[in-house]
DNA sequence: AAATTGTTTTATGTTGACAGTTTTATGAAG
DNA sequence: CTTCATAAAACTGTCAACATAAAACAATTT
């Protein structure tokens, strides 16, 4: 519900409302919503109860050096352990992509896309940074509710892709690494520009 | 209780006897024990209970890699935002563990050690950043019961804090994340040479 | 003696109710 | 019309009890 932005930011969670809607008592509820609260999409004040997090522009900004620092780790790794049919996978991944991109179907590559991240931080086979990775996601999906994407972005966006299984392809661990930061970066850049026109903090 | 290793791994979370000892009832035990399974503490099974989270070898390595990419993170931005107080800080905490270490008190080092660390993650001014790594090192302690330091260690280890301070002082970002890097990669070779002479699992 | 089945016990998952706090509504005074 | 004090309503935090699933044990059969 929060993730398809039927709460939206700030708003109080009503636990009876909820419990009705779902068929279940209080309890449950309550217990769903602290772990949520760990997961950084709700927060908890005594006595006032849970409410949707509200992510400042800071705070997207932290996620995306996070988001940064955590793929850069799985490009590092990833190189040092992809088997072959990982990197079939990555490539067979990019071309849909292009496919999308080239129909102007940005829904399908925002979903390839996802599905190709997701793909990488699996291949990484590191159990940890796969859950912490997808707890962020969640969270950046907070705010940017539909990131439009143009065309150019696209196009970038899948050629920093290329770069990236190319250097897993050739077991190069540091400019994996590399390409991996620079790609979200890149994403943060665009954040950047896109969030300077309006007039959200 | 979990850190103190009161509760020994894979040892079941009786609710009844957890509340009774804290004098409060079962509902805010399992909240509480639910957070905990997010923190990556405990784990759950259905009708069966939580549990004490179970750490195989290969987990704690992630995790050693994990904090080495979290760490790297920090010290690139550390470089950036520093200030001449967290210099000195900085400063005066390497000190005052090369002090410990003159008079071989490992328990104080350590303790100095987790303090520096702490220091470090939050003069990255991530907040995100800063509350997974502390939940890393809770995970961690999970398993190194007491680290038993050497002289030598303690030695090498400080030898690598200066490098790190030095790369913050120098606003040396990539340097900063290399001795960062670096720094954790050598804590995780000194935990798989001593896990080497163990059976453990 | 081993294995399987049925029963008892234990502990979890969930529920409904109560106490205390916060919020909202109401009304009088300036 | 606004402001402040008071009262009612709503909601959270906690608790005790019930229903159900798993584990332990005993008895029977192979």
């Amino acid at each position: 519900m929060i993730l398809d932005a039927e709460l939206e930011m700030g708003a109080r969670v009503n636990e009876l409302a909820l419990a009705a809607r779902l068929n279940i008592s209080r309890g449950p509820v309550r217990e769903a919503c602290r772990t949520l609260v760990q997961a950084g999409l709700l927060e908890t004040l005594v006595n006032r109860g849970f409410f949707v997090r509200r992510l400042t522009h800071k705070a997207v900004i932290d996620l995306y050096d996070l988001r940064a620092g955590l793929m850069r780790l799985a490009g590092a790794l990833i190189a040092q352990h992809a088997t072959g049919a990982h990197l079939a996978q990555f490539r067979a991944q990019v071309n849909a992509m292009d496919q999308a991109r080239a129909r102007g179907n940005t829904a399908r590559f925002q979903s390839l896309n996802a599905e190709f991240h997701a793909a990488l931080i699996e291949a990484s086979d590191n159990q940890r940074l796969q859950e912490i990775y997808q707890g962020l996601v969640k969270e950046l999906r907070l705010f940017r509710r539909r990131g439009l994407v143009s065309g150019n972005a696209m196009e970038l966006s899948n050629l920093e892709h290329r770069a990236i299984v190319d250097a897993i392809a050739a077991r190069d661990a540091v400019a994996a690494a590399a390409a991996m930061e620079h790609h979200i970066l890149q994403g943060k850049a665009r954040f950047l520009s896109a969030a300077g026109h309006e007039i959200d903090d």
